[in-house]
DNA sequence: ACAACGCCCTGAGGGC
DNA sequence: TGCCCTCAGGGCGTTG
């Protein structure tokens, strides 16, 4: 289940072994694969053939090669893509949906494998664009983003992530902490795992409505995220120098470190109650009962806060 | 406008 | 052995 660290660790894996690469073949396997590509699987062969990569690019959980100026090949892995670098010829992986060869053949190919389909490639304008989040005094950044990604907010780890605005639309919203860290449009690059393992860091429960945060909460909060992904990214980081581009969704650190996510009646490893699992939003919710207790049940609806000046 | 739900998909694993 | 059920869940289209 690629997260931003996954997602990270993978951008670097394309800027070593596919920026730069010109484009000889494309072959697609699986239309699914290219379904956000409108015009077609042979269109989108056509249009990356003989073109070559630029600088791997990321927000949240997408990714995206550019390719001539002003269109880009985008990537989103779901729930279980994987790009691979494989030797040419290697054979082919159960999943192989889409594969990419280049002009150099020591180059390997690149390969987009994916179980479940929920991941995909397509070929999007790329547009300089004020970003979802941004305040619209924040000086222009040279920054272009695909257009259909505009809509993606920056990731907690992106230095121009502006936490004022986060913690203002936290205020405003009347939803609960964790759809609100699920929701890509106020921060991106957090799902299910990391949301749960930073609750638990923050002592948390997952139902917390966001209007009820004071800034400090939000900060602590945000640094909790900032700091099991870099605990994620510094295990996953260290896999990739080879000729794969690891995408592996799990990256050793999940087995190891996680200290909610999939831990049902385990010991909460700082007061040993036993943890709890809760059906939530068709997944999962993990938590310690006696770490992260529920909110209390408000007397009515809460009115979306109103603040004085 | 905003909040929340349902669907897309395949394979692993459990129960019988 | 095999069948059926549940679970995993990101993102988007639809509904409320």
């Amino acid at each position: 289940m690629p997260e931003l660290p996954e997602v990270e660790v993978v951008r670097r894996g394309l800027e070593r072994w596919a920026s730069g690469r010109t484009i000889s073949e494309v072959e697609v396997l699986h239309p699914r694969a290219v379904r956000r590509h409108v015009a077609g699987a042979a269109d989108f062969a056509d249009r990356l053939r003989g073109h070559r990569f630029g600088p791997a690019r990321r927000r949240g959980k997408y990714l995206w090669l550019p390719l001539d100026p002003g269109f880009c090949v985008l990537a989103h892995l779901g729930m279980s893509g994987q790009l691979l670098i494989q030797p040419s010829g290697a054979p082919d992986e159960k999943h192989l949906r889409i594969r990419i060869t280049f002009e150099d053949p020591d180059a390997g190919e690149l390969r987009f494998v994916d179980q479940r389909t929920f991941g995909g490639l397509s070929l999007h304008p790329e547009n300089l664009a004020l970003h979802a989040g941004d305040r619209p005094t924040a000086p222009a950044t040279a920054e272009t983003l695909p257009d259909v990604i505009a809509h993606i907010a920056r990731d907690p780890l992106d230095p121009a992530f502006d936490e004022a605005a986060f913690h203002a639309a936290l205020r405003r919203s009347r939803t609960t902490i964790k759809r609100a860290l699920l929701d890509q449009s106020l921060i991106s690059g957090v799902g299910n795992i990391y949301a749960d393992e930073a609750l638990w860091r923050a002592r948390l429960h997952y139902e917390r409505p966001t209007a009820s945060l004071t800034r400090p909460r939000t900060t602590e909060l945000l640094d909790h995220i900032r700091d099991v992904m870099h605990a994620a990214l510094a295990v996953g980081g260290t896999s990739f120098d080879s000729l794969y581009v690891n995408v592996n969704g799990e990256s050793g650190y999940f087995e190891r470190s996680l200290d909610a996510y999939g831990r049902a009646d385990e010991p909460c490893r700082r007061c040993g109650t036993p943890m709890r699992r809760r059906p939530w939003m068709n997944r999962s919710s993990y938590y310690c009962p006696r770490c992260q207790p529920p909110p209390r049940p408000r007397r009515s609806l809460p009115a979306a806060p109103k603040r004085a000046g």
